[in-house]
RNA sequence: GCUGGAGUCGUCUAGUGGCUAUGACAGCAGACUGUAAAUCUGCCGGGGUUCCCCCAUCGUAGGUUCGAGUCCUACCUCCAGCA
């Protein structure tokens, strides 16, 4: 299904964006979901721990799958034969897959050796066996793949890159994205280009405008996310690249995240966000849960409970009072405290359908408080 | 009762004369942002001024030795076999 977008209300005081992905398939049928939008993420073509029908539970729109993982296992081929990513895991909303684009900052070790200007070397963590993956290939295996959306295929470069290194990074990604756009073949999915720069301005408008001119179906801004960044710079990088994006195509938020990094970000006009945080905090123990708290930095920081702390054992109340959620419905934090100490798969589900439903949540509240024209009340409400 | 074997952290366990008693599990915390992640890290005898210091400790009590979880003696407990 190819996606466009439709903008249908922005809050007056912020620029935040309502509106909705609008997704067409061959034969004219439609799909429409909301923005802003959480995507749960399902690398290896299922969400860890949760049945499809669990997901959908969590009424999300789209989801995400990997390229590099499915490439790897079971291929895309096998992917093809089965009738393509939908039909293989059975997930009938949209899918967007990422270009592996995020395995080149975390899988190819030496970065100067193993990103060339043909494309990234990786040492495969399955068999040791060496990879080559290059922007052609990506493209062509999101093809196969028949998903959605597809990514165009970057280079995500650390938090710690230094100007110079960044400025030839996004050269070549904007020629990588200028190749996989040529032979992107499949007419019944959409492709993204990915907009990179750190934190410098004249790096991310460099980035977009160069992006924007190639004319994608979406575009995204990337490299946020990544290990040791600090809010400050991933505010600046979405404030240095939203304007040079245009008004009638998704902004996607690649990475993130945190509940507070969704409100600052749909703040600043994204769209929409994947992340991988509320089902690897799941699987963890944590839950997210309402507020706020501060890091030693006093940067803003999610607040969370971690169900496998003692002082669970005999909390017989909900993780959250108010939440919808099938395991708030029905379970106990006592309870889910048990299934974590007995690392029964079980309190990894009900912790990541609470996780992925609280994220939700936060964007079905966000989307009200736009169409009210109270995002700015709304989010200095959350800060608070 | 006799003979043989064994007692090491909450549990199991390494250790056969030498520097700081090993590892696992359990326990207590922490980290996690386009999933190398149901993973990783720290603590885990007691105390303190906690990146350092003090004390204790291998069933109990003695002994040998410069030095003992390790060797010797006695006792206690458990296990096996024989009566």
């Amino acid at each position: 299904m190819k996606v466009t977008y439709e903008l249908i209300h922005q809050d007056k005081e912020t620029g935040a964006r309502y509106g909705k992905a609008i997704f067409t398939d061959a034969n004219g049928n439609i799909q429409e979901y909301e923005t802003p939008m959480f995507m749960p993420v399902g690398t290896q073509a299922t969400v860890k721990t949760l049945s499809p029908e669990q997901v959908k539970a969590t009424k999300p729109g789209i989801i995400l799958a990997n390229t590099y993982h499915l490439w790897q296992r079971p291929s895309a081929e096998i992917v093809q034969k089965a009738g393509g990513l939908h039909q293989f895991m059975n997930w009938h909303g949209p899918i967007l897959t990422d270009s592996g684009g995020y395995q080149v900052f975390s899988l190819a070790r030496n970065k100067k050796k193993d990103i060339t200007e043909e494309g990234v070397h990786f040492k495969s963590e399955l068999d040791g066996s060496k990879l080559f993956l290059t922007p052609e290939k990506s493209i062509e295996i999101q093809n196969m793949l028949d998903s959605d959306i597809a990514m165009s295929f970057d280079e995500c470069p650390p938090a710690s890159a230094d100007h110079q290194y960044l400025k030839n990074s996004i050269e070549r990604t904007i020629r990588w994205a200028e190749r996989g756009k040529k032979v992107h073949k499949n007419s019944n999915q959409s492709l993204f280009g990915i907009v990179q720069g750190g934190p410098y301005e004249d790096l991310r408008r460099f980035s977009a405008e160069q992006t924007v001119a190639m004319n994608f179906d979406g575009y995204s801004i990337g490299g946020v996310a990544n290990d040791d960044e600090c809010k400050d710079d991933m505010y600046k990088a979405i404030e240095y690249s939203i304007p040079y994006l245009p008004n009638d195509k998704l902004r996607y938020l690649m990475g993130v995240g945190e509940p507070v990094d969704l409100v600052e970000s749909v703040a600043r006009g994204v769209d929409i966000f994947d992340c991988v945080s509320p089902t690897r905090l799941a699987r963890h123990g944590n839950a997210l849960i309402w507020g706020i708290r501060y890091t030693d930095k006093n940067e803003p920081k999610e607040k969370r409970i971690n169900l496998k702390n003692a002082c669970f054992t005999a909390d017989f109340s909900p993780i959250e009072d108010d939440c919808d959620c099938y395991a708030c419905k029905n379970y106990t934090r006592a309870y889910i405290h048990h299934l974590m100490k007995c690392n029964e798969t079980f309190g990894a589900t009900l912790l990541s359908i609470h996780n992925i439903r609280f994220l939700i949540r936060l964007t079905e509240k966000m989307r009200e408080a736009i169409k009210n024209d109270s995002f700015a009340d709304f989010k200095s409400t959350f800060l608070a």
